[in-house]
DNA sequence: GTCTATAGTGCGATAGAC
DNA sequence: GTCTATCGCACTATAGAC
């Protein structure tokens, strides 16, 4: 077990060793639980066994490991909204796909979410706000104009608190997903459903 | 206009002349736009138009602006949740209370559910710790024990997250409003509804 | 109750040897 | 690719005059 054991789970194009996307995930360990700004470089070094220095080797500044992290995640869901393009139910597809993601990396979505570093980072990130909207097109897609937002709001914030909720753990997944997808459908799907 | 003017909206025992809640509400205010770690002292004193050591007169650390801030949170909650006791319909009147509370607040309630810091503070926080177990209890009330951890989740969840959704704005809250104790009434209150 | 000034610390980031 | 060492800066917090 020396050279071998490349996952490449983290989305980046040069043929690198594995300690950058081993960076990114030990950053976002902490990220999650200490906030963007509450995270130090040397905390992230020291978990890594390495010193500041080694890291700003691999990264030329501390945005650019919270900016790396962030679009691993906005891969996965742009890899999701184009399934839903050509699905035949594209709105459950879309659902489905959604929720799947958020319980898969649900300490990354409440980061994406709530941090207000990472907020400020995505706010210039162009892909960002074109996924945005991709998303917010998709989850409209069986409501009338005028009572879109609020319904939209709703799910949005249900899938994306309750995947961090310190009141489930693992063993809530399974249930999690369906009272979501429930939730989602009632709300988005088509149909009258509201007071 | 000078010695008058004594809002006094944050709780607090002695009798002071207002520039104490004064510096609680600014704070709070960059704290929800910046986060806890992002808020500089420096940021605070200059909102306020004085120096730092002028804010470091009124409160001994920035801990305690922290922490002064949510007490006056979850005094408001607590009322709430002591309403609930002697209701006709306590989930009712909790439900209730908890929307109207958190729309109220949604700057606040977004921080104390996300902020690193502010989370670090109130798990050495003896009193909120009892409100979150009261709060649990009054909204599991009428649920069997198995099924109800999920629900309360997303529920917290969507109140939570939707108030503070940059979809909305202050034209949606009536609209939200009813959302959210639709929601929450259909995924906590008696009868069965879960697949 | 506000100010100026500063102590002491830890941060992001860089230089240069190996 | 990793190290030691350090720069410049911003931070929390304090001292002491007014």
């Amino acid at each position: 077990m020396a050279t071998s054991e490349q996952t490449n789970a983290v989305g980046s194009s040069s043929r690198y060793s594995g300690v950058k996307p081993r960076t990114i995930e030990v950053a976002l360990g902490l990220f999650t639980e200490y906030g963007v700004d509450g995270t130090t470089l040397q905390m992230i070094a020291d978990e890594l066994g390495v010193t500041k220095a080694a890291v700003y080797h691999q990264f030329r500044t501390k945005d650019e490991i919270v900016i790396s992290g962030a679009e691993a995640s906005l891969a996965r869901l742009e890899v999701v909204l184009d399934g839903a393009d050509d699905a035949a139910d594209p709105l459950d597809h879309l659902l489905s796909g959604l929720i799947d993601l958020s319980i898969d990396q649900r300490r990354m979505i409440n980061l994406l979410q709530n941090d207000p570093v990472m907020s400020r980072l995505l706010g210039q990130h162009e892909r960002y706000g074109q996924l945005t909207q991709r998303l917010f097109r998709g989850l409209t897609q069986n409501l009338s104009r005028g009572d879109s937002r609020v319904p939209v709001a709703i799910v949005m914030a249900a899938i994306g608190g309750a995947v961090t909720s310190p009141l489930l753990d693992e063993g809530d997944h399974d249930e999690l997903r369906r009272g979501l997808l429930d939730l989602a459908r009632r709300l988005l799907g088509p149909g009258e459903l509201r007071s």
